[in-house]
DNA sequence: ACACCTTCGTTCGAATTTGAACAATAGGAG
DNA sequence: CTCCTATTGTTCAAATTCGAACGAAGGTGT
């Protein structure tokens, strides 16, 4: 019964490509408890968001980017890489949000093919309106449950880890 | 321009419903990296597991609790909880395990309306063959990145996430 | 036995996500 | 300037996801 965890009938040999190294108790626990709480804290999330705002977590997150971005615009492929989504994905959630009028697009004068996503006046509003039970939500479930030594921990922890990734990914 | 982080123009007000606190740079950086981070490894596993073994991410952590469940078998209500999943979502791939012949259903004896789904003598062979490209992954992207001092932070401090996540949910 | 409320798993339609294929361009080597 | 290759954003079909609605049982209190 091999899953991501100890080795239940790990051989005594030493290790072979065919045999990994498991993972101990503690590995399992800091595996398991991070994917589960990424679970359940995107379902909620994403069950507030849609009813006190009527976005989903992905869309919310558009605009949270589109709004951290110099001129409240972002190129659609750079757009892709912060929210870490498919290019075709993000494609469709535009023209969503183009379609609630919270996003526009512009065209890249330096280069025909280039689409810049920009933030609407409405889709600020809509952000502005959003954020505050948002925060307070992710605050409750996260933040707040965390002690300071924590979070500075899986800050330093996740953000090693998100560097990692990035720099394989770019290959 | 509020995100989930610190407040661009809060007010010097005192805190008031409409304006909750904001979250400062170390809670920001940790939210932001755990999302990435969490999004960045579930992208990756899901491409290596299709690859070398055309299973979903999903599909395999079906396999994995199934194979860790005292008769290689539970509830599908149970299972749904564990995978944080929607019922719904866990019967169209079992539905789909079962058309590649790594789980079975089987009626509940006890109860009319129960299913069990076990994992099949395949299913098992297949998670066999899974595991370990699996786990290395797990172990290059994410344990063996951080210290074990983090990793026991981090499993500590999400424990209590979920933990938290897992009560409100049952109200 | 009878109503009443909960739980179980499935079905349904709608929304979303993804990778591959594409057309149009950019950018660099020769 | 001219090939050649990489990039850009979109389109497409297929796969997956979810919530709401269901029918069917369980369980409880009376």
């Amino acid at each position: 019964m091999p899953s991501t965890s100890s080795a239940p009938s790990a051989p005594p040999s030493a290790a072979s490509p065919r045999e990994p190294r498991w993972l101990d108790e503690e590995e399992m626990a800091a595996w398991r408890s991070f994917v589960t709480a990424s679970n359940l804290l995107n379902r909620r999330l994403e069950r507030q968001l849609k009813e006190e705002s009527g976005l989903s977590h992905t869309q919310y997150e558009i605009l949270v980017h589109l709004s951290a971005a110099p001129a409240g615009s972002l190129r659609m492929t750079e757009l892709a890489d912060k929210l870490v989504t498919s290019k075709s994905g993000l494609t469709y959630q535009v023209t969503q949000l183009e379609k609630m009028g919270l996003v526009g697009r512009r065209s890249c004068p330096s280069d025909v093919r280039g689409v810049f996503a920009e933030l609407t006046e409405q889709g600020d509003e809509m952000l502005r309106e959003a954020a505050p039970g948002h925060v307070a939500l992710v605050r409750e479930l996260l933040i707040d449950v965390l002690t300071r030594e924590q979070l500075t921990v899986l800050a330093d922890g996740l953000g090693q880890v998100s560097a990692r990734l990035r720099l394989d990914d770019a290959l």
